[in-house]
DNA sequence: AAAAATTACATTGACAGATAGAGTAATTTA
DNA sequence: TAAATTACTCTATCTGTCAATGTAATTTTT
């Protein structure tokens, strides 16, 4: 299982990701990270919802009521292009930090 | 330049590899990082030694005073050998996460 | 039909790591 | 002798994650 401050910064990515891929709601995300991951990994409620606000906030995703269909009232989110932007960003950074870490982690060459 | 978010929880083994290596004080591993990532990233000076603190807390790594060569007197760290079973976790860690975010992140199967 | 499980969203308070800012101290260079 | 460099330390603050708890509707089990 990975700890929480090694996977920190990353998640508004891997959020913005599932939200590329097709409109999506809360718990659907968060089941959706579990079977990718093999539940190897399984990301909080707490900290799902807290993602949403500050991706809303920063309007990178908006919201919109789905329907009932199973329980609870959905509230599915939408990516706006500004998230596709950071998105992108994102990933360039992951590139990056990538490249710094094996650097400085385990003495790689960046030709590797 | 990478964001304190995205590097956090990688400190500490970072700054491990580094006195793996070889017995090392604050100042010379602050430079040595600049150095190697051709100032793409840095460490702040608050960080460095709040990394030191927890470390040496932790009995990863053990200090000794040094000799003054140049300015002030320098504080040597060690490692131990819990702090190197600590870096071969972390390193265990760092691939496994490595793996699970490019999955989420950018759809990239476990086998490439 | 009542109880339990599942689906689904949300808030609060606490914690830990990173860092800005400020300070201390010694030596070297201009 | 003033400025720059080497070197370490502390405090206060910010931010992301998460445990705990709560709400609410529907479906499944007993």
């Amino acid at each position: 299982m990975i700890s929480s401050d090694i996977i920190r910064g990353h998640l508004d990515a891997i959020i913005l990701r599932l939200i590329i891929e097709k409109d999506r709601y809360g718990y659907e995300i968060s089941k959706e990270i579990g079977e990718r991951t093999k539940n190897t990994f399984e990301i909080k409620e707490a900290t799902l919802y807290a993602v949403f606000q500050r991706l809303e906030k920063n309007e990178y995703i908006v919201s919109y009521s789905g329907q009932i269909t199973h329980g609870r009232k959905r509230k599915y989110y939408k990516i706006t292009e500004q998230g596709r932007a950071f998105y992108d960003e994102k990933i360039g950074e992951w590139e990056e930090t990538k490249r710094i870490i094996d650097l400085l982690m385990e003495g790689k060459d960046e030709k590797n």
